[in-house]
Order: structure tokens, then sequence, then C-alpha cells
RNA sequence: UCCCCGAUAGCUCAAUGGUAGAGCGUCCGGCUGUUAACCGGCAGGUUGUAGGUUCGAGUCCUACUCGGGGAGCCA
């Protein structure tokens, strides 16, 4: 007897094979002929294998026709051809065991389509749907893709840390990290909290970027990436917002600008076509059952096949200017695009990633590469349809003068950047990096519409439940 | 944080200010190589919370809580 996954038992090459399934029960259906039908899930594949338990089987009145949604059982049996439609084999069972019970007047889990809003409630079951486990083997997928990509092209996978005392890495609002009894401090008063006293010695927080230590290696090791959770303490309530998020940053040396966009571009692609490749069942149920047009599949082949367009950020106002798209804000040179012109130009205008780069100075942060034109910086941001900004990125500013002169303009003591500012002072080199949203990407490929239905406990304000 | 919308049975939703309903699910029965099975029946409710208006509030008003959509911030 062979222990075998509910994938490999659904396969016609299985048919005949002597097998043991170990999985949860999706539904089960009587026959008064008696014997009953047992769909099992183990998580391996979205598809269920069929199970015919005969009433002849000794423990079927006390045991399987006790199998309610959501039990967990092991079968033994032999896999045969299917008799019935819908499937191309089914295991007749041998022996039922049942394990573990699932009430059904309390198992919150039914037969129908539950509201993906209800199941973020039942954060703990939802792996057990079928849209849940699809989301989890496709991001399965593309988590093993991003180290294959890197890894075959020689980069060294680092890890950056989670805890840092800079409160100044610029991306936004920081969890603070601290030892300290807020109670007590609370209880005393305390309006100067001495943090001589804390763990580190100083106030410290969750990082919300690995850059500017990636970039540590990536000059001295020539192409790095990091994978690892990022935290943000904005109070953004959208549905492509986390508190907590994974992020991927490739940073690498001798890389300009181009070559940044190029990589960005070619692991994408190769994110799209490994997903398209090896979660087909998966993917399909995402195009007929989450995609609103289903065209998923459709699109993302069209993109893996094509070149994503590459504008220059006063080339993208121009085209703002010159449509005849109303824009509830406007468009001018040097302002932050705002969402409603991104969505225009990745959506309608080109319908295709975008990747826009050379933005205004002014809005961009002190660390990327001034252009000679002394109005723009090398900075990029990859565009998708449907869901806005998937990478943030840029070419670095390398040259000390340069950077030490931004960091003045903007009013960041150098000293407290000393050690990035060293690698200019030591064999600076030109290079680049860029970081890319996890989840972004994942609801990107899957269609799903919320942020928070595409990592497994999502943590929003106000909410840090399971 | 701002704007808009919502909260009624386990789930999805109805209900001109006048006795709170349906479908699905559960349970019971029937039928069937079934597969969102099907047919019949029973049970299931302090209408998110706290106030207010009214003879009377699921319905109108206020505040709060939670959820959704959009915006800002960004990945």
């Amino acid at each position: 007897m062979e222990l075998i996954s509910v994938r490999e038992a659904r396969t016609e090459q299985a048919i005949g094979k002597s097998v043991e399934l170990r999985g949860w029960v999706r539904t089960r259906r009587d026959s008064k002929a008696g014997f009953s039908f047992i769909e099992v899930n183990d998580g391996s594949c979205l598809g269920n294998i069929q199970v015919i338990a005969d009433g002849k089987l000794e423990n079927y009145e006390t045991d399987v026709k006790g199998l309610t949604v959501g039990a967990s059982l092991r079968v033994e049996g032999q896999v045969v051809a299917s008799g019935g439609k819908g499937q191309a084999t089914e295991v007749q069972a041998t022996r039922v065991i049942a394990v573990g019970g699932a009430d059904a007047e309390s198992y919150p889990l039914q037969k129908k389509q539950h509201t993906l809003e209800k199941l973020r409630e039942w954060a703990h079951l939802r792996p057990r749907t079928n849209t849940f486990g699809a989301v989890a083997r496709v991001r399965n997928q593309i988590c093993r893709s991003i180290h294959q990509f890197y890894q075959e092209r020689g980069f060294l996978y680092v890890h950056t840390p989670i805890i840092t005392a800079s409160d100044c890495e610029g991306a936004g609002e920081m969890f603070q990290v601290t030892t300290l009894d807020l109670a007590t401090i609370a209880k005393r008063e305390m309006a100067n909290i001495d943090y001589k006293f804390d763990f580190f010695d100083r106030p410290s927080y969750l990082t919300v970027s690995g850059q500017l230590e990636a970039e540590t290696y990536a000059c001295a090791l020539g192409k790095v990436y990091t994978f690892g959770p990022t935290f943000r303490a904005e109070n953004s309530n959208t549905s492509r917002h986390l508190a907590e998020f994974w992020m991927i940053e490739p940073e690498m040396a001798f890389f300009e600008l181009p070559d940044n966009m190029q990589l960005a571009e070619d692991f994408l692609k190769r994110l799209f076509r490994d997903v398209l490749e090896h979660c087909q069942e998966d993917m399909a149920f995402f195009n007929e059952r989450i995609d609103e047009s289903k065209t998923l599949i459709e699109r993302l082949q069209k993109i893996v096949n094509a070149d994503f367009v590459r504008l220059s950020y006063t080339e993208a106002v121009d085209i703002l200017l010159a449509c005849d798209h109303k824009f509830d804000y406007p468009v001018k040179w040097g302002m932050d695009l705002q969402s409603e012109h991104e969505r225009y130009l990745t959506e309608k205008h080109f319908d295709s990633p975008v990747i826009l780069y050379n933005y205004p100075r002014i809005i961009k942060p002190f660390y990327m590469y001034c252009n000679d034109d002394g109005k723009t910086v090398r900075g990029m941001d990859v565009l998708v349809p449907g869901v806005g900004e998937i990478i943030g990125g840029s070419q670095r500013e390398h040259r000390l003068d340069v950077l030490l002169e931004r960091m003045a303009e903007m009013q960041l003591s150098a000293d407290d950047y000393w050690w990035y500012v060293d690698l200019r002072r030591y064999g600076t080199v030109p290079h680049a990096g860029f970081g890319l949203g996890l989840e972004r990407v994942i609801q990107f490929v899957t269609s799903m519409g919320n942020i928070r239905d595409v990592i497994p406990f999502p943590r929003t304000p106000g909410s840090c439940d399971f």
C-alpha cells in the first residue's frame, strides 16, 4: 500500500494502485443502494478525490455515516477509473478510518459559497476552502520562483535586520519595539522616557525596508536580494495595504536604471510564466470563479509575451495632459501622480504593465541618483492594471558629493547615515535595486481584489486577530 | 485619517413607521452511481451597541463599534 496525495490519486496513472489517503471531508453523499460518496481534499490540489465507501465496511453505520463536512479521515483502497462524470479516477475504499469529527451544527464552513469577508472572520478555517487553498499554492509557487530566479542569476540571498534603530529610513510610519513597561510609564505619567533603560539603549523600530542594508552587501558581493517581512504603521485602510507584508528587494552593484528596469521586467514575467505553467488547475479556478471578466489567464499570457511599456515621468504627464479623460485631480509636472492617473496609464491608455521612470527630484527620496538635468532622479515604478504600483525602485546616488548635497537639501543628518555614506566614500560604484510587494503580485496573478485575502493572517489598522 | 455605503436566523438576503420572511445550511423522513444532488417536513430572531423621536421603530435621528468601496501614504 502506497501513501499518496489526492493530486496523485486523481491522475490516471494511479489507476490500479492500492493506496492510503489522508485528508478532510469536503462533502458526503449517501446512496440508499447502500454506499456513500465521500469527497476528500488534502490541500495537494484544488480538486477532491471521490471515495466510494461501501455499506459492507464494518464501520459504515458507526463511522462513515457520521463523516460530515470538515471531518478528517484516512482511507485505504484501490484507485479505479471513475464510473461517474466529473473525475477521471476514484478510490474504492477497503477501509475508512474516521480521525476527527466536525460537528455539522457548529462547523462554520458550509458546502455553499461564503463571502470573502465572512471567511476573513474564520481565518483559521479558510485555508480549507477552494479559494484559499488555491491562493496558498500560488503564493508558494511564487516564492519558489523568486528564489529560483535570483539563484539562477548568481544573486546572494541576504538577511537584513527586522529590528532597526534608525528612525529615518524614510518610508513612513514605523512600529516601535520596546521592552519598557508601558503600563508603568503611563501610571507614573512619565513625560520623558530614558531609552538608556530600553533593550537597545535607544529607540528601536521594526524595519520598513531592507534597502539601505542590502546596499552594503551589494557593494561587496555584487548582486544580492532580500526576501522577508516588512512593517508599516501607516493608518492605511485600502484593499492593497497591509501593516505587515512581505517584500523582495534585489540590489545590484554596477547596475544602472535601464538594467534595473530590465531585471524588474524579466523578474515579473518569470513569476507569471511559472504560475501559468505550474498552477494550471488553480489558475483556471481564479480565471473562472474570481476574475470578473474571466480573462485572467489570457491577460497574463499576453503580458508574458510582450514588452512592458517604458515611459518617463515627463512623457506620462504629457500623455495625461493631452488625453480627453476627466480626472478629479489636475495633472501638473512636478506633482506626484495620483492613483487615477496611474490607473489611466496602465489600464486605459496602454492596457499593459508600465514602467515609469525619471521622476521629479522634489517628490522622491534622497538616495535616488540625480540626473544631469538637475530636475529629475532615476527612480522607477512598475504599474500593473488592477493593482497599481507593484514595484518601486531606483538607481542609487553613488557620488559622495551629490548624496551629501541631497541629504542637506532634505535636512537629513549625514552622521545618522554614516555607514551608508561610507559606501560612497570607499570604492563607490553605480548600483540599483527595487522592492516588489509579494502580496500585490499575488493579487495580480490571482485577481483577488483584497490584499487581506492573499496573506494567511492579515494585519491592518485595528485588526490583529489570530 | 477623510468621503460614501452597509450591519435582520448558522450563511446570503427581503420586509410603504403598524404581528419579522425567503433561499441555502443544520436536524428528521423520502429518493438516487451521486457530484452546488433532488423532494417533503421541523426547528431556528432582544433586527451590531447605547441613547433619542413616536401611541408604536428593523424602518426616522445622534453617537459608537465592526465590515465594504474609494482617496491619501506606499509595496
